[in-house]
DNA sequence: CCGCATCCTATGGGATACTG
DNA sequence: CAGTATCCCATAGGATGCGG
């Protein structure tokens, strides 16, 4: 109790899991990218990601608001308009969901020829 | 223009996207961490990560050597051993993935304040 | 335009038991 | 030790329709 609040991902019940858990989704990250450059509307948000759906899309910004991560306002035009923007706590994970998202685009290349070795030897057993 | 075929993850079939939804896997994250020091046993891995079954562990770890990230060495001992260790091209990711646990470990308490007080506001709304 | 509510299916992932 | 195979349930998440 003493000096253990270091806090750990491998540990079942340690907060920095659900943290985490929370970066890990695909549509969190591509949200938070999306971010970057500054605020977006939602439907603006929801045409630049492909494929997510309105339900995902208003309950991943809910739960990335919960967590501080990104901020929500509401301009009251006629009709409504809201704009979500990262907070200078988002703003911390920027380099580090860009780093994740430049990887999968850069190394994308050698991952599918990996696939298709990998299929090609045993792997594709029937 | 010159290199326009490059690869986005806001696109639904880009193959970066789905190796982007790969990396998007807490389990996938905390293995590849796991290994960033060197070939590591199946149960140890296993004992390493808290909370992650048997069954899932085998999953992501086929899957990632599909992907071409970690690499499966058998040893022919009795009983067998088996050394799961991180690629070339997954060593491209450890800068990456480390630094995505850190943010988790070093923010998670503004992540936790930041939920409890808009808990507190109106989050909690019944 | 923003977003909640509902329905419904596919998948993720835990527990358990068995093989090489 | 290192898996594979089942069963089985909880949740993610798509589709659709309504309300502010």
């Amino acid at each position: 109790m003493t000096t253990q609040p270091i806090y750990d991902v491998f540990e079942n019940h340690c907060p920095a899991r659900m943290v985490l858990d929370r970066l890990a989704d695909k549509w969190a990250l591509l949200i938070l990218n999306g971010l970057k450059d500054g605020p977006v509307r939602f439907n603006s948000i929801r045409r630049n990601i492909k494929g997510i759906s309105q339900k995902v899309l208003s309950q991943t910004l809910k739960k990335l608001e919960r967590d501080g991560i990104i901020s929500r306002a509401v301009f009251p035009t006629v009709p409504v308009t809201v704009e979500y923007a990262l907070t200078p706590l988002g703003h911390t994970l920027t380099e580090t969901v860009d780093a994740l998202a430049h990887w999968a685009e850069d190394h994308m290349d050698s991952v599918v020829a990996a696939q298709q070795a990998y299929d090609a030897a045993d792997g594709g057993r029937v």
